[in-house]
Formats: structure tokens, C-alpha cells, sequence
DNA sequence: TCTGGGGTCCTAGGACCC
DNA sequence: TCTGGGGTCCTAGGACCC
């Protein structure tokens, strides 16, 4: 067996550049060389851009900038909606390239993946198979992308961070004294606007001097993620690229901001109704279930709190979230004027992995699986409810409709 | 007239159990 | 009558990334 861990890798990641705009210009030829943004609703208020051509980032355009901020700096942008639809199936073909290369595809978002091609000899040096890759996305898709080589992923999400648009970085141990160490701390992936302000409050100003930083007085500042940090700057990282983490997702979540804030009940029960639907559809989509809900709730000065409750049991429907969601913000939403609401259901499983852990707390014997789901629908259909819903709490002020209801589900079960 | 929406991972305190 | 230490679960919030 081979030795994973000190094994040489050549490890790239892929980075699609500008991806949305990239996307709408393959799609209308004529806005190539145009200053392009993608951004939300222009009437709504809170329309921001979320992505733009460098035609744009040359007059200042900037992602999450306002858009009338965007316009003033560059006032002949064409702004368009985001077509998510469009992206999903550029995405999807983008990444049935990459697995055409090694099955070891790692997709980390719309736009950008991980690709381990340490065992793709055959397919030509590792800077042949980049630049092929690279040559067949522009020329089958028409968007350009950059391609960072490295032992492993830290140094290959910096290497393809290093020439854009159309780029092809190679990033070698040997090469981190010239190349990675002289970079300004913040550029480091990983490292945000509190981190590097922290880092800098050390002496820390470059990569380097994080490489060279002290473990103990790193780990005082920012706790484990310090030494792990000091490892990334040295070129130390062993994560692998792993296909399946794609498949593991683990909460889904629906957030929206009012075009108001907003005291009205009205309002705030649509817009709770829409998220709830809005998550239970997704849930659905991915065969999955949830035990926990949670709902965040941002007022108009922007303060956040987030409040969960884990559940029991497994749920998903769009009534059943909606129930538990609304007894969260009733409980805890202070009357003040609402910003932003959403709803999100965490220790999210795909139902087939649930089936065995279903087995462990049905109370009776169940012949098989079947029989279990069998009885649940039927019971479902009959309550009109998901009878696996249930509350932790021994709060006698929400005991009467589920406790109730469950003794009437384990009744009709045991018989 | 500021700052969207989708996520992941980590931390810290309290409850509870042994 | 006094009271250590470890482990796990739950909840809330922070930091970061795209």
C-alpha cells in the first residue's frame, strides 16, 4: 500500500474568472469588451453586485458594492440578473471536464474545485494537462479560467489566485520563499479583515512572517486556527481532495431582506411561509431530512441573533419547519423592526442514510424498512402531520399538540 | 444612502451524567 | 457534608469564503 500521507501529490485547483459575467458573455457574444455586472434587483433597494467583467473592476466596480455606488463610478455598466439556471448548467459542464481528466474532483462552489492528478501520468506532465484543460473550457465553453498547480490545496488556491484571467501558476515548495512569502497577511486564503488585524497587532505583516510567527503566542491570539495557519504559510496541508464532501452537506438554509423593515405581522408570516417552502422544496431536492431549525432574525440597526432548536426527530416538510420556525421568532423576536428573516435546517441527512437510524428508535420490532416508511405515510396522510415531529423541551405550553399527536402515532403504530 | 444570500467550521458556556 | 474532573450534548455567536 502506498503511504497517503507522505506521498508527493500534485494537487490543482481551478478557479472559473469572473464566473457570471464570463457566463453571460459566452451567452450574448456582444458584451465582450463591456463593462459588465451581475447584480440583484436594481428596483429593490438592496440591490449589490455579485459579480462584474474586468472591463467593469477597471472603473472601480467592486462584488457587494451598491449598484447606484457601481453606476456613479462607471456609468455606462450594463447590469443584469443573475440566470442561475444558466450558471448551474456551465458549472455541470465545466465539471464533467474535469472528472473526463481523474475521478479525485472536489467541487467547493458554482465555480471553483479541487483536483488531485497525481495518478494522471498518463495523460502528460501536469502542466500539459492544465493547459489542455484550460485551452478545451475556452474553446467547447468560451470561459476563461485560471489553473494553480501545487503539492497541495493551500498552495494550489494561491497559485491559481496569482495570474488571472487565463493563468496557469505553478507553486512548488521551493518556489514559497519568492512567491508566497513576500504577500501582504490578508491575501491569505483563510485569513479575513478581524484575523489580519489581529495578526498585525504581533508584527505580522506578510505570509512570511506568519511562516516564521511564534506557534504559542499564535495560538494565544486566535486559538487552534493559529497554528494551523502558521502550517498553511510553511506550505503544510494534508487535506485530501475528497469527491464525496460535495454529497455531504450539512444544513440548508433560505434568507431574505425585507424591502421595508418591518413590525407587520402580515408581512413577517408571508415571508416566514415563503423561506419555509422555499427550504423544504430544496430539502426535497436532495432527498434529505432535518433535526434542527433555525431562524435568524437581523433588526434594522443590523443587530443578528440566530435561535435553533434541535428536534427529536426527523423532519421536512414545508408545514412542519414552518411550525417550529414560528415558535422560534415568537418566543424570541423583541417587536423591533425587521431587516432580514431566515430559515435554515441543520443536522440535514439524505434520507437513505437514515433508514438504519430510523430502525434504532422505532420502539417495536418493524419487519423491514418499507413497512416503518409504510406506516409513517399512511399516518401522515391521516394526521395531516408529520408524526416523527416532536419538541425537547418540557415546556407544558407546547406539550398539546405534539405529545398528543405522538401518543396517537405510536397507538395506530404498535397495533 | 451603505453593506445579499449561500454555506462551513470553531468556540464557549451551561446542563447533565458518571 | 462537600465537592474533583472528564465527557457529551445543546445553544448562540463569530469568522471566513464564494
Amino acid at each position: 500500500m502506498t503511504n497517503q500521507a507522505t506521498k508527493r501529490r500534485v494537487i490543482f485547483h481551478i478557479d472559473m474568472n469572473c464566473f457570471y459575467a464570463s457566463v453571460e458573455m459566452a451567452y450574448n457574444p456582444k458584451l465582450k469588451g463591456r463593462p459588465v455586472a451581475i447584480a440583484g434587483n436594481p428596483e429593490e433597494r438592496r440591490g449589490i453586485v455579485v459579480t462584474s467583467s474586468y472591463e467593469a473592476r477597471a472603473k472601480g466596480v467592486k462584488t457587494t458594492m451598491n449598484l447606484w455606488e457601481a453606476k456613479k463610478l462607471c456609468p455606462e455598466l450594463i447590469v443584469l440578473r443573475p440566470n442561475f439556471e444558466r450558471y448551474r448548467t456551465a458549472s455541470r459542464e465545466i465539471f464533467k471536464m474535469l472528472s473526463e481528466i481523474t475521478p479525485f474532483v472536489q467541487p467547493v462552489s458554482i465555480d471553483e474545485g479541487y483536483m488531485d492528478v497525481t495518478e494522471s501520468k498518463g495523460m502528460g506532465t501536469p502542466l500539459d494537462i492544465a493547459a489542455n484543460l484550460q485551452k478545451r473550457i475556452a474553446r467547447e465553453l468560451d470561459l476563461p479560467c485560471s489553473i494553480g498547480i501545487a503539492p497541495n490545496k493551500f498552495l494550489a488556491k494561491m497559485a491559481s489566485d496569482m495570474k488571472k484571467p487565463m493563468g496557469i501558476t505553478v507553486l512548488r515548495k521551493r518556489e514559497m520563499p519568492s512567491m508566497l512569502w513576500p504577500l501582504p497577511i490578508e491575501e491569505m486564503y483563510g485569513v479575513g479583515g478581524k484575523t489580519a488585524t489581529k495578526l498585525k497587532g504581533i508584527g505580522i505583516e506578510t505570509i512570511g512572517d506568519l511562516a516564521r510567527g511564534n506557534v504559542y503566542e499564535l495560538k494565544q491570539i486566535l486559538g487552534i486556527n493559529g497554528e494551523r495557519l502558521k502550517n498553511r504559510a510553511n506550505g503544510v496541508d494534508q487535506r485530501p481532495v475528497d469527491p464525496d464532501a460535495v454529497y455531504e452537506f450539512k444544513s440548508i438554509g433560505n434568507s431574505k431582506t425585507l424591502p421595508q423593515d418591518t413590525t407587520d405581522e402580515t408581512e413577517i408570516r408571508a415571508l416566514m411561509h415563503y423561506l419555509a417552502e422555499n427550504v423544504a422544496r430544496r430539502l426535497k431536492r436532495k432527498q434529505a431530512v432535518g433535526r434542527s431549525i433555525q431562524v435568524m432574525i437581523r433588526y434594522h440597526d443590523r443587530k443578528t441573533i440566530t435561535r435553533s432548536k434541535k428536534l427529536r426527530n426527523y423532519i421536512e416538510s414545508k408545514e412542519d419547519i414552518l411550525i417550529i420556525a414560528n415558535e422560534l421568532l415568537q418566543k424570541h423576536w423583541n417587536l423591533e423592526p425587521i431587516r432580514l428573516l431566515g430559515i435554515t435546517v441543520q443536522d440535514v441527512e439524505e434520507k437513505q442514510n437514515i433508514a438504519q437510524q430510523l430502525d434504532l428508535f422505532s420502539y417495536e420490532k418493524v419487519a423491514g424498512k418499507e413497512k416503518l416508511y409504510k406506516t409513517i405515510n399512511e399516518l401522515s396522510e391521516k394526521y395531516g402531520k408529520n408524526p416523527f415531529i416532536s419538541w425537547n423541551t418540557t415546556n407544558t405550553d407546547n406539550q398539546s399538540p405534539s405529545t398528543s399527536f405522538q401518543k396517537d402515532f405510536l397507538d395506530d403504530f404498535k397495533r
